[in-house]
RNA sequence: GGCCCCAUCGUCUAGCGGCCUAGGAUGCGACCCUCUCAAGGUCGAGACCGCGGGUUCGAAUCCCGCUGGGGCCA
């Protein structure tokens, strides 16, 4: 075969969905596994306002789960343009050819009849589909129309017969062409259907293998037959993968409330973790034990072959302990700079940290590592290396009922001369134990009142990071 | 209403006729470790493989029906 090309055509509708970024995942692994070339094609139908803005954020949420493409509307390319809504001439002219050819016709009945006689269909049990009214059309009868300027639609022509094709993910499929009615292709207000913007568009860009959602699976036998009708010699390869749904197994929507990949960037999940995720939801290696994978080993893993059929719904836990997982393994460099967007967010850190904080970062970084499950935690765990945090109310609690242990403590923290964190654990373990007081009941106190919490990164990695002063005067303030 | 797709632990999945008293992951429970929380380690509970028929010496695996869920026509 040819050079594989796939594609992704994402509507910039402002945010990308994770079926749509899982969707653009499978084509972007499949293509880089065969070699081939992976094109981003913006399906603007409707082309308003601020549609920079959200072509731009579809490209972003993109480039940042790493999925590259070769061609698009930024980079172009030999079969552009990459936006529809630059493309609807083509479209039109497709829609041309198919009615110069007799393979499509125009259809001049409104809106309101064919809501009635959908209706009646309905009622008399019938299909509801378009009737083909106006395929037999009479030369004179359509004449009359076009010179009253009443406005046509385009419908094609579906000839007798059947369509078979082989899908990737479902295997032999074949559809009888009574199932399909005459479908409309082009809207009487010039713009093109979906089934025929796609096909011609694929068709163009020399796509070779769609890879898509599984509710276009119906869509499929109509666009090979706008394909062959349009003269393509080859048809792509069809491949439809399994929607993703929600907890309760309805489809992904809005009222899951995080159906965008944005908000799992917002919320403190890495790239890393969301394309391991998604690449499980609905594919498996194969051999049953494998789930963990960089974006380099999914790519050399990947394979149609391992797509399932049936619906997976979206498991935040999962997602979340991958990203744990994926957090524990970047290097504190980058651990600090991925972690430093948050904190500003969050307000601990001030828009343009200073070279002292970002220090101060990245020293506390690999003690809070293995306490991450998302970035977005960091924040509430590292505050006190930045401001004064007053002790919340368990906090509070802890300090009031710790009777002399303050005091003492305190006391062994100032005879302490070398103010590290071994040396500190050495210490206060042995004043605790030579006092006989169970160490957990002597450092949570000091915990209370150097962090303001009774959860923090460890005690003595916490003392150091703050500093021999900072340190005592917090625990100094808190003992009675 | 018609056509189509799908069906294994709560969830994601392995399984493609005997290796399955169904494996892994996640979540859950217990224990170990331990300065809190985590992380890590060990162990455990959790699926009569949606139901009912067949085919076969043998079925989670093949066939049929049903049920349920989903998609498309919208």
């Amino acid at each position: 075969m040819a050079d594989v090309r796939t594609r992704i055509a994402p509507a910039p509708s402002g945010s990308l969905h994770v079926g749509n970024a899982r969707t653009a995942l499978f084509n972007w692994l499949f293509a880089r596994r065969r070699g081939g070339r992976f094109v981003l094609r913006v399906e603007d139908t409707d082309p308003s306002r601020a549609r920079d803005e959200y072509v731009a954020g579809v490209m972003d949420v993109l480039r940042w789960l790493g999925l590259d493409w070769d061609e698009g509307p930024d980079l172009g390319g030999p079969h552009g343009p990459y936006r529809q809504s630059e493309r609807f001439d083509r479209h039109r002219a497709a829609a041309e050819r198919l009615l110069a050819a007799g393979a499509a016709y125009r259809c001049y009945c409104t809106a309101e009849d064919l809501e009635g006689r959908r209706k009646e269909a309905l009622a008399a049990g019938r299909t509801p589909g378009y009737d083909g009214r106006c395929r037999a059309l009479s030369q004179p009868a359509r004449a009359g129309f076009e010179a009253e300027g009443r406005p046509a639609m385009v419908r094609f022509a579906v000839p007798d017969g059947e369509t078979a094709f082989v899908d990737l993910v479902h295997g032999e499929a074949r559809v009888e062409h009574t199932q399909i009615e005459d479908f409309a292709i082009l809207r009487s207000n010039g713009l093109p259907l979906y089934t025929l913007a796609a096909a011609v568009d694929d068709l163009e860009m020399r796509i070779t293998h769609v890879i898509r959602g599984d509710d276009l699976f119906a869509a499929t036998p109509k666009q090979i037959l706008l394909y062959r009708a349009l003269g393509a010699g080859e048809v792509p390869v069809f491949g439809h993968v399994p929607l993703i749904v929600g907890a309760d197994r309805r489809p992904l929507s809005k009222r899951h409330g995080d159906v965008s990949v944005e908000w799992y960037r917002d919320h403190g999940f890495l790239p890393e973790a969301m394309v391991n995720y998604l690449a499980l939801l609905g594919w498996s290696p194969g051999d049953g034990v494998t789930e963990r994978f960089t974006r380099d080993e999914l790519v050399a893993a990947f394979d149609m072959a391992g797509v399932t059929r049936h619906p997976a719904a979206f498991d935040r836990e999962k997602l979340t302990a991958l990203n744990g997982e994926k957090i524990r393994a970047l290097e504190d460099p980058d651990l600090a700079a991925r972690v430093e967007p948050f904190l500003v967010s969050a307000g601990v850190l001030a828009g343009d940290p200073t070279g002292e904080q970002r220090a101060m970062l990245a020293r506390a970084v690999p003690s809070i590592r293995e306490r991450l499950a998302r970035l977005d935690e960091a924040p509430a765990q590292l505050e006190f290396l930045f401001h004064d945090v007053s002790p919340d109310e368990k906090a509070s609690a802890a300090i009031a009922r710790a009777g002399t242990i303050l005091g003492d403590g305190l006391a062994v923290l100032e005879a302490v001369a070398s103010w590290e964190a071994e040396a500190l654990q050495e210490a206060l373990q042995d004043w605790a134990d030579r006092a006989g007081i169970k160490r957990k009941d002597a450092f949570q106190p000091i915990r209370a009142a150097v962090t303001g919490r009774l959860v923090s990164p460890p005690l003595f990695e916490s003392l150091e990071l703050l500093g021999r002063e900072v340190a005592l005067a917090r625990v100094r303030r808190a003992a009675p």
